[in-house]
Parts: structure tokens; sequence; C-alpha cells
DNA sequence: GGTCTTGGTATCCAGACGGTTACCGACCTT
DNA sequence: AAGGTCGGTAACCGTCTGGATACCAAGACC
């Protein structure tokens, strides 16, 4: 439909500040689920292309699980064909703020979070 | 040594926003530590009282993982007798900004996370 | 000597989380 | 009719998290 560039092929190359962020948000997938519906809404096959390294099965438990709390809705379009869409919700897209504040202070303080991982008091576990 | 005010005796009752938040910090208590060492250090009995429903095991587990990733430090004083305090470092006082941005969040959008949690798409999970 | 406080540990256990593999029906194309 | 795409589901299984309960050594206090 929108001539849309297509989600990146991995989101995993280009591993964000997430890595060593100490918030989560929702399960295992969540935020990125929400990153890749930030431009638009997504078919679910759309999303498996990024997120290739996670099962279908996961995927749809994330998606479930956002859809149920209320920041992404699905949609079934039957019109020529099957399609699915996710898209992000207000108050979805409102929770990118937050994220976004979240990442900018990872950002800033990355050395500091490297050094206490590895040069720490402890580096176990 | 300094009168500070008595940590409050339940966290739990005066349940923050934290309870329908969709982000986490560390394990399940961490977030409630942190506010707990953030008017100055506190005794590990003194951690005990506001988190009473958290077991000992529990609460060693999180402040040694806070520990580990440079939010708190722990610190042994056999002065007069054993006491041991933990207090933010400067990374983990850091943090406490943008977990107030994702508070006041969770603050503006209440409404709609009930409602999505309770009359949404699916009150199933 | 017995007990209390302090700051934890040891052990066990249930449930949640997440990965693997396989499979499915509906539809479209060839 | 055969095969591909789409949007998933089913069954199984290991790991990780976190809770319950019990216990412990060192020092202070009585």
């Amino acid at each position: 439909m929108t001539p849309r560039p297509p989600l990146p092929a991995d989101l995993f190359d280009e591993l964000c500040p997430s890595s060593l962020l100490p918030f989560r948000f929702g399960d295992k997938w969540a935020s990125m689920v929400l990153r890749c519906l930030d431009d638009g809404p997504r078919r679910y096959s759309e999303l498996r292309v990024p997120l290739s390294r996670v099962t279908p099965k996961a995927l749809t438990q994330s998606l479930r699980g956002l859809e149920r709390n209320g920041f992404v809705s699905r949609t079934v379009h039957a019109d020529p064909k099957l399609r699915v869409e996710y898209a992000l919700t207000p108050l979805g897209r409102s929770l990118l703020e937050p994220m976004a504040a979240a990442c900018r202070w990872a950002a800033e303080h990355w050395d500091e979070l490297l050094d206490a991982r590895d040069g720490g008091i402890s580096s176990s576990g």
C-alpha cells in the first residue's frame, strides 16, 4: 500500500543501547517490535524479516501481549486476500518518548555502564 | 548517623504507578530498592522494613545485582559493630531521572492503561 | 551462659519465560 | 492438482526467576 522503505534486514546487527540498558519493556522482544511499527503499520510477515531470529511463536506472543495491553492494534483485512496488520495505538506511540529517554540515558552513561559490568566490583554473573 | 526519617513502613501500601508501568528496571525489586536509597545510604536491616514482603534472599539478590552493575555500592563498617551500608553510586543516582520520566508517563496515561487492561480487546492473561 | 540483632546463606520448589521443531488451513499461483 | 505464501498453532522442554522455609556465625547485651 504505502511504499515505505522495508524494515531493516536484521535488527540484531545494529544492536542499539538496549543491550546494556537496565530497563526493560514488556517481554523480550516487545521493544524491538515497537520500533518496527514506528513508521506505520506492518504485516506479520514484514515483522518476521528484521526479527528473523525470533520464532513465530515468540513473535505472536509478544504481539498478543502488546495488543492485550493496548499498545498495538491488530487488524485483519480480507480484501483481496488475507492481510493482518499490526499498528501502534496512540497509547503505544506515546510510549516511544519515555523509551527514547531511557535510550538517551544509556547513551550518555555508556562508558560507566561498560565499566561497571566489566571492571567493576565483581564480574561474576 | 544522620537522623533522616526512617523508611516508610511498607512500600506496598502506596503502590505507585509502577504497578501498571510496562517498563521494568533490573529484577523484580530493583526499582523499589533504588527508591529506598534515594535520600541516602541505608543498612540492610533498614531496607528490610519497607520491603517486608521481600525475602532476605531476594533482597540480597537484588542488591548484588545492582552492585554488580554499578548502581549501588556496598560498604562494610566494623567500627563499633558490624554495619553494612548500601548507597546509590552517581550512576545509580542518574538512573532516577529516566525512571521518574517513565513514572510520569504512566501517571499521564493511567486511564488508558487501566482501560486497555480491563475492558480492552481481551482480558485474558 | 543465653539471647538478640545483624547480615546474611542453604535448600527446595513452582511457575514463568523462552527456544525448537513440527504442523496447520486458507488462499493464490502455476 | 501441486506448490508457495500468509498467519499462525501445538507439543515439548530446558532455564531462569522468585518464593518459602530453615539455618548460621559474629558480636553486643543481659
